[in-house]
DNA sequence: GAGCGGGTGAATCGTTTGTTTGACAGGCTC
DNA sequence: GAGCCTGTCAAACAAACGATTCACCCGCTC
């Protein structure tokens, strides 16, 4: 282990791609360095001499995809309120900065997109014990933001319930990450013609529907600081 | 091993106990017999003794804790069809067929409401490879049933789109589940006051604002088959 | 050619895992 | 009391784990 860039050929560059597979496929509990290496056939060792360890190489995999994605949808969070200083920020583009990022980053990753949603599935729904703190840290900062603007471009929603929205649309962004063969194989199945991208069409709908007053704010209304979620 | 009935002292319930607690806390794959028979104050040998190994009492307590659950769900589901036969079904109550039963469950389960809900979330999320197929086909049951009968109060979402609500609200619901402490704490620190059950009814009323003709349908309506789902 | 450092692999270390064995204690029946 | 069944325990088992060591090969520089 000497540096932390990931070059584009070679060992280190196998075993990277090796785990990725793996930890999509299988999740990162599920996953032993001897399967890493030998799906990239090399030495046992070798993780440990590029990566410094197992988790060296679990947290470079996780942050190799999710700093860009993070970054790109804080980037497009603030262009939109930039361009609508003061004035109400419109919901659309709130979701649409939500979730485009994840289209986009999948196309430029080079994995497939089925590879690419599962790992960023298992990313999210990744919690407990061995979550390094930068990880964790960097999804809560970007929750906040979005919550942040959520509440001003829907101020009817300000306070507990928003919350719960944000909470159940997280979950149903992860488990439509994570499971998404199972509609797209017995949609296609059925003749239906699933084009790309499906998912997050219905996804995006989705949400804007949900966040979009059409939920009336019933029962009461609690107010609470920022909570923090992870995704 | 002798059988597989549940005494309510003793050992067996001792380990039984332990087992749930730490599967509720740490996840199934995080947990190991040792940890369970200490934490039991028995011998590690007692599991293979009394359950047949690590898999028999894991099998054990998820099939305890989701076979009265499912069974109710569908003894609900079945009383409302049979009350309004041949009309078009209520959607609330549908809906309440699917989400009451856990509540319930909860009540009579002997535990915390906290660590059932925590272990309920971990049964739906568990995916792969070690699950018994009976649990996975009892899921998969329910599921159908329940795509069903909405898919007959609900004509105008047949098809595919009524198939992605209801993965994503699938989701939400086991996203609730697991992480319901991150909301309950941060609004009872805001002093907003949560009730007991707050999620639920929160999700209720969500599910019902999803489903109930909110969401307008745009794009292509894929026709398919029945599709499986994990919850 | 000698020396050096990056990279690789076989072998090994200490731990932890699930399971099995064999001994033993207590309660039971005959 | 002899025999037997149930339950519990310490001990050991084989397997898999992450990490480390050490020898070796190769390309490089002086």
């Amino acid at each position: 282990m000497r540096e932390m860039t990931l070059p584009e050929s070679g060992s280190k560059r196998k075993l990277f791609d090796a785990a990725v597979q793996l930890f999509a496929n299988k999740g990162f509990d599920a996953v032993s360095i001897r399967d890493i290496t030998h799906a990239a056939g090399l030495n046992v060792a070798s993780v440990n001499y590029h990566f410094g360890g197992q988790e060296g190489l679990l947290a470079l995999v996780v942050r190799h995809y999710l700093t860009p994605l993070n970054e790109d949808r804080l980037v497009r969070l603030n262009a939109i309120d930039r361009k609508g200083a003061g004035k109400v920020l419109p919901l659309e583009e709130i979701v649409d900065a939500w979730v485009r990022p994840i289209i986009d980053q999948a196309s430029n990753s080079g994995l497939s997109e089925e590879l690419f949603y599962q790992l960023l599935g298992r990313i999210f729904a990744w919690h407990g014990d061995g979550v390094p703190l930068e990880i964790e840290a960097s999804l809560q900062r970007v929750t906040a933001r979005f919550t942040r603007a959520l509440a001003k471009a829907l101020p009817s929603l300000a306070g507990g319930d928003l919350n719960w929205l944000i909470h159940f649309l997280s979950g149903a962004l992860i488990h439509g990450l994570t499971h998404q063969e199972l509609l797209q194989r017995s949609a296609k199945e059925g003749g239906g013609g699933v084009e790309t991208g499906s998912m997050f069409n219905h996804f995006i709908r989705f949400s804007i529907a949900v966040l979009g007053g059409s939920l009336e704010v019933g029962g009461t209304v609690s107010q609470g600081p920022q909570a923090t979620f992870d995704f």
